[in-house]
RNA sequence: GCUGAUGUGGCUCAGUGGUAGAGCAUCACCUUGGUAAGGUGGGGGUCACGGGUUCAAUCCCCGUCAUCAGCUCCA
């Protein structure tokens, strides 16, 4: 059989197996080798090959090779936890970003204080450096295996494997596991390890289903890997939105008040106050008027949407059906509210495109283990906005929507962090959505054409669409490596006709618009958690929330740097004053942990030359100015929003 | 909602079945000091909240709330 390597093709006889060949190739490359890529698809080293084809080997360098080791790792966790506690079922184990995770149902719950003694007998197995043997067997046979055991879970994960695909289990000492594979080639080479966390995790990802315990760890090539791991940990912890921001006294949070209900503190909210008005203004120069409608309706409005059937747990409703002649409830979104902007009176193709623009308050009913920080709430502002256009027009007003997030991204400075996603509805799971399919086919096929037109470099979510309609969504990660919706562009179809919103076309013809449902900017809460991690607290002189501290050296100077502070305020800067009798080191560190962009230090030499001294946060020291420079500097700054 | 962890002055954290401590911050006084911490002294805590066990609970038990990690969800 041919099979072609990296930079030849060569003869083997039928049989070979991977490794041979990478011994064929170099002893070195042997003993580095981890799996083989057979015709892009990872394979084991003792895997035979019988035909011909592409073979890549996979050495411990490739990136691959982590994820083996990884998965390694939790099948050497899943032998070390039956060891241990023989009554454990298995369900799956696979390699994460960073590790691995395993699924477990104990019979008496475990809690984090067992893992030390788990990891013991990890290390016990990976020192036996076990052999790890790959069988194939039929499904039948693994079936048979797993009822033996009794791995309930293991019984409907077989069962689950379609009947043509080739079924391999897994041994490493008295331990086998069905399992995909590949895996190394031995358990001695898992390294370096540690077990870091155990929670919860349903069955198949099924809230329906038994919820299992989760072991997770990391694993890594090297100690010293892994330690550079943790270091980056604390690293990001220091950026983490949800402690910095509190240090900087941009939010808080009061138990009394409830659980996703932030407190925007005075910093905090110069920040967004800032963001709003740069937004609306943006907003304004591309076209888009605002409106400001009620933050709660009767029922009947969420009836005609849709959201009374589809999003009724998500909502904070007053009242009771069964008691009140009216129930309200706090809007959970925008769209039903501002189209009634458009139904104000009878429209012609000549009012299209209408945009209307909101900064939106919206309310809703997370589950409780849902709130994070300033990330998921349960009251946030939205840069709104839904925008009705002809079929026609359709493409060329996606576009300008997408051009303003994109612009805004750039600016706020989280361009390069976020990444796109194609959400599409699941035909599969008609309930969560409305609708037919011809519909769905019909916008997300229009989507498509016009996100492949744009370039827009997409990875698909299916079920992931709105319940009325597909989304482009801009994805961001957090300190964590931990993903959410930044931005949203949505085509919708439907709820024109549910509205009953329509345009009297050139024909004379009546006709429902397409409505593209975005934001510009995403929720100011979400938006600002990223700007605080993304700067780690050190905002751009535009957003900061205080821009400069004017510090006096001593008493004599506080008449001078107080008359300097007047006039900078007249500006409209955001200024503080530290006129305290402390020294002025002591002020400055202060600042500096404030992460203020500028101080103003300013003493007897200053006051002799009627002159300014500015420093930045790099220690940087830009002296003798006046205050008209000072101005031009600032303003220039902020103008060009530099990061 | 589920699993696991956490909750002690404004913040970071010690600590104990016999009604609590440090550093930073705050306040007062001294100091008027030129680019990341000057000195002295003072005030401040129903140990998240509510029950229970106990002669006695911040500590043990139960419940609630909140915070964190994960799962599910996320219009």
């Amino acid at each position: 059989m041919k099979i072609q390597l990296r930079d030849e093709t060569r003869e083997f006889e039928k049989g070979t197996t991977i490794l041979e060949i990478a011994s064929s190739i170099s002893e070195g490359l042997a003993r580095v080798a981890v799996a083989g890529r057979v015709d892009g698809v990872l394979t084991d080293l003792s895997v035979a090959l019988e035909d011909d084809c592409a073979l890549e080997i996979v050495t411990q360098k490739d990136p691959e090779a982590k994820q083996i080791l990884r998965h390694t790792a939790a099948h050497v966790l899943a032998q070390a936890v039956k060891t241990i506690y023989p009554t454990a079922k298995l369900s799956i184990g696979p390699a994460t970003e960073d590790g691995f995770y395993y699924d477990f149902d104990f019979k008496t719950p475990i809690t984090v204080d067992d893992l030390p003694k788990i990891e013991a007998e990890m290390k016990k197995i990976i020192k036996a450096n076990f052999e790890i043997k790959r069988n194939v067997v039929t499904k039948k046979q693994a079936l048979k295996r797993a009822k033996d055991e009794g791995e309930t879970f293991k019984i409907q994960l077989i069962g689950d494997i379609p009947d043509d695909e080739t079924v391999t289990e897994y041994t490493q000492g008295d331990f086998t596991d069905v399992c995909r594979g590949p895996h190394m080639r031995s358990t001695g080479m898992v390294k370096a390890f540690k077990l870091t966390r155990i929670a919860g995790a349903y069955f198949k990802g099924d809230s329906k289903n038994k919820m299992l315990t989760r072991i997770y760890g990391v694993a890594f090539d090297k100690k010293s890997e892994m330690d550079e791991y943790f270091v980056r940990q604390e690293e990001a912890m220091k950026r983490d939105h949800n402690k910095l921001g509190r240090e900087l006294e941009i939010f808080t949070t009061v138990d009394y008040i409830g659980q996703g209900l932030p407190i925007l503190l005075p910093k905090g909210t110069a920040i967004v106050q800032t963001m709003q008005r740069f937004v609306e203004d943006e907003e304004a120069k591309r076209g888009w008027v605002r409106t400001k409608t009620p933050l709660m309706a009767k029922s009947d409005l969420y009836k005609i949407s849709g959201h009374w059937d589809h999003y009724k747990d998500g909502m904070f409703v007053l009242g009771d059906e069964k008691e009140d002649k009216e129930v309200f409830a706090l809007r959970p979104m925008t769209c039903p509210f501002q189209y009634q902007a458009y139904l104000n009176r009878a429209r012609s193709y000549k009012d299209l495109p209408m945009r209307l623009a909101e900064t939106s308050t919206l309310f809703r009913n997370e589950s409780s283990g849902e709130m994070h920080g300033l990330i998921r709430v349960r009251q946030f502002t939205i840069s709104e906005g839904h925008l009705m256009c002809t079929p026609e027009q359709l493409e060329s007003e996606f576009k300008g929507c997408l051009e303003l997030a994109i612009f805004m991204l750039k600016t706020m400075g989280l361009y390069e962090d976020a990444s796109y996603r194609f959400s599409q509805w699941d035909p599969n799971d008609r309930d969560k959505y409305i609708g037919t399919v011809e519909q769905w086919e019909e916008a997300q096929g229009k989507m498509k054409t016009i996100l492949d037109n744009l370039g827009i470099p997409y990875k698909v979510g299916v079920g992931e669409a709105a319940f009325y309609g597909p989304k482009l969504d801009i994805q961001i990660k957090n300190v964590w490596g931990k993903e959410d919706t930044l931005i949203t562009i949505q085509i919708d179809q439907m709820l024109a006709e549910k509205f009953g919103m329509e345009y009297t076309d050139k024909d004379g013809n009546k006709k429902n618009p397409y409505i593209i449902h975005r934001t510009s900017i995403g929720c100011y809460e979400r938006t600002l958690a990223y700007l605080i991690e993304k700067y780690a607290g050190a905002f751009p002189l535009w957003l900061a929330p205080v821009q400069l501290k004017v510090i006096n050296v001593s008493e004599k100077s506080e008449d001078y740097a107080r008359e300097v502070s007047q006039k900078l305020a007249l500006h409209g800067y955001r200024i503080e004053n530290d006129f305290r009798s402390e020294k002025v080191g002591y002020k400055i560190r202060q600042a500096q942990l404030e992460k203020v962009p500028y101080m103003m230090v300013l003493g007897e030499n200053e006051i002799a030359a009627g002159t300014v001294t500015l420093r930045k946060r790099n220690g940087e020291e830009i002296r003798d100015l006046s205050i008209e420079q000072v101005v031009e500097i600032f303003n220039k700054e902020i103008e060009e929003k530099i990061k």
